[in-house]
DNA sequence: GTTCGTGCAAATCTTTTGCAGTTTC
DNA sequence: GAAACTGCAAAAGATTTGCACGAAC
């Protein structure tokens, strides 16, 4: 029984080959991957996969926390397996998705699930920063 | 000639009833609606617009900066006349979203148009707060 | 054996596009 | 009158749903 197995049964789900999948390819590729992409990854090395089964595993993880939605992404959602606090960078050449370690801490630092910020509620912070990458910044100069 | 066709001509648009409509809305509901959102209020009193020139005319306003789209609704785009900097809060409850005066500044200080994090060219900084609102906390409790 | 998961096909929802007719300047 | 704008209908892209079959426990 390895770590993805008792993940998974941690949660209350079956252990089924294509969660196996899923969470694996999630754990191991953390490029904030949209469900297309994880579809087309899998695909190659198991073809015995449906678009539909990626999306309905990914939003049975989202339900119980295992991973996170990203909507940085103006017309598709990406996933991000959990980890502890970090921000996202998105490049609008490439349309790549960095994980940033900004200091967002002045901001979130304050925040704690009972904070308020002007009478409302604030369960999340996220910080989306755009712009160009190193990479695409790099080929254009 | 007032003030939005002042706006409009500026940015070497033809003035239309159907844009005078588009940015009178803005400007006086300051709630970040989404493209259909403006397209059913408007229609209250302007019958004649269709929803393919809402869509049109936001682009245009998106592309000369008079308006700016804020991805913070996973599935639908929002728009907002642009001001100053300020932030977002989205209420998962019943789906508004707010603009909040959070100091990002701490973060967003020390951005200019050259500034890079960890490499990467940043342009904007967005930060995207969510939870429940003021409104729906009062009714819930 | 029961419950849960998978995957096809079809539906839904938002947004975009092609194009012919209309309006603005 | 030329160039830009509008709006219909159709297309496109992402995601969801209904349902029958199959797998996990």
């Amino acid at each position: 029984m390895n770590k993805l197995q008792t993940d998974i049964l941690e949660k209350g789900f079956k252990v089924t080959p294509q969660r196996l999948a899923i969470l694996k390819y999630l754990k191991e590729n953390r490029v904030h991957p949209t469900a297309e992409k994880i579809y087309s990854e899998i695909t190659k090395e198991y073809p015995a996969i449906s678009l539909t089964t990626v999306y309905k595993t990914l939003a049975s993880f989202v339900e119980v926390g295992m991973v996170k939605e990203l909507d940085i992404d103006p017309h598709k959602m990406r996933f991000d397996i959990c980890t502890e606090d970090h921000n996202h960078f998105h490049c609008r050449v490439c349309d790549n998705v960095y994980d940033v370690d900004c200091d967002g801490s002045t901001i979130t630092g304050d925040l704690h699930s009972s904070t308020k910020i002007e009478g409302h509620k604030v369960d999340t912070v996220d910080i989306h920063l755009k712009g160009v990458c190193r990479y695409c910044e790099a080929v254009s100069s």
